[in-house]
DNA sequence: TCTGGCACTCGCACGCGCCGAGTGCCAGGA
DNA sequence: TCCTGGCACTCGGCGCGTGCGAGTGCCAGA
């Protein structure tokens, strides 16, 4: 229904709204852009498009800017993800290859996206419930206190203090700590809690208390939603936001210091690839005005996490989309090597 | 050389500046707080710390707002710390006690004390190298390769891969573990190198290899400001900056965003209860309009790490330098017992 | 040394008018 | 049928002048 033009006029406008921040008129995208028509022909494609809602008017007699309806035909239809340079790749690579741990991983990866896109990133580490299990390791740090430690295959690290009903041996200790590795090692972390289920029936009466605490601690870290943690960075890209930033500017922030607003952020794309939300397609209220670009990666084909970067509506969709996709196909690389 | 009505005089402008956010007039002072004397006295005060610098303005003809001069004399002579209540007491341990482990601490302190304090909030982690070491840990998870955890008193754990020269064996691990421990557990970090300096000397040729390798990737763990770590929060609380904020928010952001400026930030403070930094005398230029509350924290009496806030100059000092205190005391308590 | 009085300053809010970018509509042409 | 040039209209932004009021400095008198 709308004419090739058309889709050509709301590709020109996204374009330069996303250049100029500034509502842009039908005579100016003539000049800009050859479409081969006049500005009064583009007038009546405009009025079109503001008629089937993909563009706007801040105020009568001004320019159109393109509303979120608007956007998303331009992501789904008008736009190709932007591939990365040689260039850019092998930055990339290089500022990845120097971590030291996951930690450290993350925690470039998000520096890594917020400057690429100069945009508001946002890193998941990887689950834990869709890892497996690389070691489990028991330490005795007072006779009736442990330290669990649990390691994926991921690189990622978690601990928790465990206090034991009764005293525990040091041979009931590596007895627990090797009947669980050789259960729970190279498995999947969901299948932990079937894995171990009859442990506690291998030990003396006297050991199975502590043993029954040390595995609902174990399971207690798996349960998701608690064991889900995040790191975000390039806070400072939303001082770009716009002029009129500072009401938009607090409730990002607001939103941005809620883990579980962005884990469920996050958690919603389930598509496979580049996942897109824009404006008020986020559940969250405080990223009304924002939009999300999001992907999963994994060492394997398999997601582990996800990451993504936040910004205004008005961004570079093709370019944000590209860059988000590159870090999280080498993140993957690099989590697979270690 | 200050009488002490003019000392009034000031602590009156900075808690009203405070209060209002808004230059404070001798009129509206002697309205609000009894001083006994006529606005006429007033304005020749102000004209005198107006002289001495301690206020100016920020326009002929209107108000007084205290100069970073002026909230250093209010804070060293005027105000008193302001200790917690007693349910405010309760709630800090109520809401640390939860934790489950070391960063769990940390994000609920930093929550915590964005929260109390309406500012941003800034932690560190106990540092390694003011801290003993509990335990090391390595695992074999491929023929040459090796997987370092470090877990000290405070409860952090690091990890770190090991890529050996050669293969090493599962008794030469368990030898090492064993021999590892024995000279560090318990010992503080800063001893670790000379501790494990000779052991390579008491492994077959073969091994000393990986042995040297691991030692030295140990070491490098403990290298001083790679070590540490930190986590912020609260910075949706810089919209709360003033109406002026726009320009003042970015290079505060910029700055949080940098590891190394917060690390020097509270590496600065040497004074052993809590240190505040005004305005200009907060080294990095960002955060020339910014105060810097911090102490140190630790589970012992000595401190291992530094936990602060950062706020516009125009703070309330009393409050929270209260609140700053009060929950690294308890973080030190949940610290101490885990 | 403090106080009341007084003239002065100056930022700010308000109202007004101009300018110009941008629009919608319409009649004429391909 | 679709495109184009022309035209009248709208309205936000900007510059300017004005009045108001909070606040000041200074001075003479208690």
């Amino acid at each position: 229904m709308l004419s090739e033009r058309r889709l050509e006029v709301l590709r020109a406008i996204v374009q330069d709204y996303v250049g100029t921040e500034e509502p842009v008129g039908s005579k100016a995208l003539t000049e800009r852009h050859n479409l081969g028509v006049s500005p009064a022909t583009v007038r009546n494609d405009m009025a079109a498009l503001e008629e089937e809602g993909f563009i706007a008017q801040p105020h009568t007699s001004a320019g159109r800017i393109p509303t979120d309806k608007g956007y998303r035909l331009f992501v789904d239809r008008l736009a190709a993800v932007k591939p990365m340079t040689a260039p850019e790749r092998r930055a990339i690579q290089n500022f990845l290859e120097g971590a030291v741990d996951l930690d450290d991983v993350v925690a470039r990866t998000v520096r890594l996206l917020a400057q690429l896109t100069r945009q508001v990133a946002v890193v998941q580490y990887p689950s834990l419930t869709r890892s497996t299990v690389r070691h489990v390791e028991l330490l005795s740090l007072a006779p009736a206190r442990l330290m669990l430690v649990l390691i994926t295959d991921t690189g990622r690290v978690e601990q928790r203090m465990v206090d034991c009903p009764a005293p525990f041996g040091e041979t009931s200790l590596a007895d627990l700590r090797a009947r669980l590795n050789s259960r729970v090692a190279g498995r999947r972390f969901t299948d932990v809690p079937t894995l171990v289920e009859d442990l506690p029936e291998a030990f003396d009466r006297e050991d199975r208390g502590t043993v029954s605490t040390v595995l609902s601690t174990l399971l207690e870290t798996l349960v998701e939603e608690n064991e889900e943690r995040l790191m975000i960075g390039g806070t400072a890209n939303l001082t770009r936001f716009g002029h009129d930033f500072p009401l938009m500017i607090r409730p990002v922030l607001e939103a941005l210091e809620e883990q579980m607003v962005l884990l469920k952020l996050l958690g919603e794309a389930k598509d496979p690839g580049v996942t897109v939300r824009i404006g008020h397609e986020n559940a969250h209220e405080g990223l009304n005005s924002t939009s999300v670009v999001s992907v999963g990666y994994g060492s394997g084909g398999e997601a582990v996490a996800k990451l993504g970067v936040v910004g205004p509506t008005r961004m570079d969709y093709p370019g944000t989309m590209g860059a988000v996709r590159a870090v999280a196909r080498y993140v993957g690389q690099i989590l697979a090597e270690s």
